[in-house]
DNA sequence: GATACTATGTGTATAGATAACACGAAGTAG
DNA sequence: CTACTTCGTGTTATCTATACACATAGTATC
């Protein structure tokens, strides 16, 4: 890494650095996710990421959290770097490479701020993507591939679901993010088997029929687990 | 993502891009990777992870097989992104974000160049790595983690071997990156029934004992596999 | 208050995958 | 030709994954 040391004399780098947030959340059984409607120039009315450029001494991280916040007005969610695009033609006003984010939103209803700098932000569902401004796409694929990952090989779905939550919620989640269906005996049975999750001793009284136990995840910290 | 757009007045945005290689090969059943001894300034004598700042308009990717390149003198390889290190303190010298590469190279020998801009460049056990210029040891924890993923759940096993090889060879390997011993006949029992190899019909004629088959991957194509 | 309705909660049997384990074979060296 | 070393091979037991059906506990309706 002997190049790290800031050049002065030869073509100086002119490189910008931003970042780009996939933000994931389940509502009605379908994944949706946050994208924006642009104003500015040269992309006006297309929709895209939401995402901007980092700020001089800022970390990545700080600047994915930031852009998530000015978003969603959400702190503490699940945030994880995906993936570095940096193909010098992906933006056509200049040599800008993107940092791509996933964060995790609980299911609830999170009413988004629509910034002024956007015409739009709203939550749509991944299924109802067609095609997105810069290479905007390619990112989503990467995320939507990776959040199967996640679900399936750790415990991150605590993020997808509100504190407490039934067996078929939380079967649910991952019936949407994999796509398939699962044997509900079967999908228990390996669920308690990994012992991730407990009893709160509450049911949930809902509809017109016999209500159902609540659980919670007995541990938040992020693991790497055998989920199905 | 407005904002990849490039600002032009308010306190312009001056970070630095650069990549850093970790370049894996197997010597002497040990896991061996590139060190570069720096004669820079700040970080004079210490040992470092190569890398370099990308060029204007060069793709990340580009600029990791061009870094691998100068190094190796290898253009063929298994070249993949890691992750993108974005703490504004990480160089002492200013604001510059590095994302890092992996490189697997096949485990016969290759000379190393010893560039004039470094001391030394060194074939160095990973074992042996102690403390690194920057936060290079953060960078060769996740690429070592991100490889025995790799192998385990991945054909890139063939990019650490040459086209012909023992399944003593292979298995080798495995024992190697994921520090454990395997049982010799469930792992081939396990690795003829994913059909991955092929007999080449010749033999190793080594040593002082019976003959070893040799064997070649059917395909090279990156694949989700099973492994082990 | 009896009946219909709907999602909940539970167990067993089968097939497939993983793990443990030992010895004759085919070369080279002396 | 004997000693030595690594190669190559199968069976059994255990665990894991899959397929599958019915009584239960509430609400809604008549």
């Amino acid at each position: 890494m002997r190049g790290n040391t800031i050049k002065k004399h030869p073509s100086k780098q002119n490189i910008k650095v931003a970042v780009d947030n996939c933000i994931f959340t389940i509502r009605h059984n379908a994944l949706h996710m946050v994208l924006i409607q642009m104003k500015k120039k040269p992309f006006q009315n297309q929709w895209a990421v939401p995402g901007g450029l980092v700020k001089n001494g800022e970390s990545l991280d700080h600047a994915a959290k930031r852009v998530l916040f000015e978003e969603t007005g959400l702190c503490d969610v699940y945030l994880e770097q995906l993936y570095t695009f940096g193909d010098p033609k992906r933006d056509v006003l200049g040599h800008v490479i993107s940092t791509a984010y996933f964060a995790l939103i609980p299911s609830g209803d999170i009413k988004l701020k629509t910034h002024k700098k956007y015409l739009d932000v709203q939550w749509t569902p991944v299924k109802n993507i067609r095609k997105l401004a810069y290479d905007h796409n390619k990112i989503v694929e990467y995320a939507k591939k990776r959040l199967a990952w996640k679900i399936e090989y750790t415990n991150v779905v605590w993020s997808l679901l509100s504190p407490t939550f039934t067996l078929t919620e939380l079967q649910g989640v991952y019936e949407t993010v994999l796509e398939r269906e699962l044997d509900k005996r079967n999908f228990r049975k390996k669920v308690f088997s990994l012992q991730l999750i407990e009893k709160t001793g509450q049911s949930k009284m809902g509809g017109a029929h016999r209500p159902a136990m609540l659980y919670r995840f007995k541990s938040t910290k992020p693991m790497i687990v055998d989920m199905l």
